[in-house]
DNA sequence: ATGGCGCCATTGTGATCACAAGTGCCGCCG
DNA sequence: CGGCGGCACTTGTGATCACAATGGCGCCAT
């Protein structure tokens, strides 16, 4: 899952196979399949690895995500009732508890169940396909940003958007979807300023 | 490729892998990958299918097509130089030969290549792949689209598009592609206001 | 000792096979 | 004559096998 493999690493169809207990086919499928949607690899002569992402690259995804998100987050705000907002303030809770623990996976699976939360209720599953890709591929580097970063409590933008929902305010939304999205990447993209 | 194949037609592995001379297994590594990319789709009980496309669906993939080209098409316009106006230009003729000629399927691919072309000088091989998956899954839609259309001519939005190249200004730029690319959706999709 | 060459193990690809689930059809019974 | 049950065929899944290419390692020559 997400955050779970650093990148550079290389695996063999083999070793997956004897791993999960099948054989090569499925196996195949299942890296074939990832590799389309950019969480693996291949090499020109088909090797697996996970992919090392050049700041070029992050940096796409991250517009992409400042592109998608916030109209996501749009069309999910005028079905987000009480209980959604329940159920992300739980969420947030479970980030400042992975936070302080220092547990890089179940902070950044947090992180992202907080979002999915919200877009769900977009009705919009074509986007929420496309967008849970890019995630995918920002999975080894969402890790290292928060090893450098080491946060200890949830993203203020967390806050602004729950604040935004319970307003009923969508330009507001917007706005801390595409912050909260675009948080450190300047730090983790150098000096190049990112668009 | 694009617009060949109407929607609602299903296909088996073993077909596709006698029709291309193959076995089945590079057939099924190719079929679940389309089918990721939403090209294709599996029932729930494995049937190879292609996707019908409902409304709301459709009018996701469009909106994100007009969150995302008019970003690839502002990033490829201070590398467009002239050589790439002439290639658009003569694939623009191309695109007006083939819907002379009703020929709907060169209609679809000349179109998509015309965006291709600008696109691939965005170098954003991200946010591109992004787009074609999005593009793969219009793929059906666009050919019925050109069937109720019957065009005669390019879209004009192309020839705006040149324009702003041209000229350089990016604002006219965005809104051009954003205007092409939602062409013709109201029509599709009837009454219902597409945001 | 080191650099280049060649061999061997590793690894992905494609093919074929056995199996299980599903579908559609045909016949039977009401 | 129509509805229902069972059977055969179709079809996807997973496993195993043969092969080709690649990468790594050791050996030899300089």
């Amino acid at each position: 899952m997400h955050g779970e493999l650093m990148p550079g690493e290389h695996l063999t169809l083999r070793g997956l196979a004897e791993e999960y207990g099948l054989s090569m086919t499925p196996v195949r499928e299942a890296v074939r399949r990832l590799s389309t949607e950019g969480a693996l690899a291949l090499t020109a002569t088909g090797r697996i690895t996970t992919p090392e992402l050049d700041a070029a690259r992050i940096e796409e995804l991250a517009v992409l995500r400042s592109l998608i998100e916030p109209e996501l987050a749009a069309r999910a705000l005028p079905r987000a009732h009480f209980a959604l907002i329940d159920r992300m303030n739980a969420i947030n809770s479970s980030i400042a508890e992975a936070a302080v623990k220092g547990d890089a996976c179940r902070y950044i699976r947090h992180n992202l169940e907080f979002h999915r939360a919200l877009y769900l209720r977009a009705q919009a599953p074509a986007m929420l396909a496309v967008i849970e890709t890019v995630w995918l591929q920002l999975g080894p580097t969402m890790r290292r940003l928060y090893e450098e970063q080491s946060r200890q409590v949830p993203p203020r933008a967390h806050r602004v958007m729950l604040a935004a929902l319970k307003a009923g305010d969508e330009p507001a939304l917007r706005l801390a979807v595409k912050t909260d999205v675009t948080r450190g990447l300047r730090h983790l993209l150098g000096q190049e300023g990112a668009g």
